[in-house]
DNA sequence: GTCTATATACAGATAGAC
DNA sequence: GTCTATCTGTATATAGAC
């Protein structure tokens, strides 16, 4: 049994991954869930404390699934591949990045959320980075640069074509074949 | 003298590139214009034809601006340099790539334009794969795949950090440096 | 914690005068 | 081609009952 608000969360999410923060409104997530605007701004007062805790959810989520890519793989190409194939999942689903998407809408979201946003790009690049330093190379930080570039491009591109294999594609010089 | 029309979609264009396809009304056209909102509605009689226009406008624009690089510069190298710089400029305007944001939102807008925006993105890759051709490389069509995820993810993070080397930074292996 | 009811504002869109 | 006026629906948000 989910409680109220994890799904008030999980459905918001998804609309955003999927339409864009500003492509849904309270009425969507009340239908959606069986229940009335009111009871969702119990949980959140107002649509950009919404937006806050989408990010800072994700944030917690992947910083954990990256925890686990690190225990769960030795070599950093087994876990460069793992965030690829956990990629390629959205694509299934239709969805984008849920932070990408705040970037690309990000002059109509609040300084607090833009600070989100970033801090959520910002910890990726560098656990991107400590993969590739385990890995010895010298350029790590380039490396994970142009990682996360590809990743969010390919995302983009892959989803709008409907084709998962994008992904791997534009990022094979990054992972050995 | 500019025209109405071009006006509007001018404007339209700046506040997809910053605050989405969503982020703004017909309200914000007509006040930032100076006109009514029923006027806009004379020369798009749905939103949907405005992003129709939108799309259609900046892959015309962009194809001439392809030929015209093409002219302008001898080497496949300058050409991709000539981009680059061109997608810098955006960052600081604070802009994302147009259809790369349509391509996000993309399950809030009709079919109709989701084809406009697969049609934009396939003769770029289209171009830049005749670019890596032009340059003897054998694997034209991912290094084409691979620029142009690259490019929109680097625009995305680059503007959300206002930094325009962000770009040239994360497609350092594709060009000379 | 969820509801009803409501406030206020705005959305996209249209009819018809000028 | 641009306007006034208006329609209908929706947006975010709040007050207060249960």
């Amino acid at each position: 049994m989910t409680d109220t608000k994890t799904k008030i969360l999980d459905l918001a999410e998804s609309l955003t991954q999927t339409k864009g923060f500003n492509g849904f409104s309270y009425i969507d997530l009340a239908n959606g869930i069986g229940i009335k605007t009111s009871s969702i701004h119990y949980y959140f007062k107002t649509k950009d404390d919404l937006a806050a805790a989408l990010v800072e959810r994700i944030h917690e989520n992947h910083t954990e699934g990256f925890q686990a890519m690190e225990a769960g793989h030795d070599s950093a190409d087994a876990r460069l591949k793992a965030v690829i194939a956990y990629f390629q999942n959205y694509i299934a689903d239709q969805k984008f990045c849920l932070c990408g998407m705040m970037a690309a809408e990000l002059q109509s979201v609040s300084p607090r959320v833009a600070k989100l946003v970033q801090a959520y790009f910002r910890d990726f690049q560098t656990w991107l980075k400590r993969q590739f330093e385990h890995a010895g190379k010298e350029d790590a930080d380039r490396l994970a640069l142009g990682f996360l570039s590809g990743l969010e491009g390919s995302l983009l591109l892959g989803r709008l074509n409907g084709d998962p294999d994008v992904i791997p594609h534009a990022l094979q010089d990054y992972i050995t074949t």
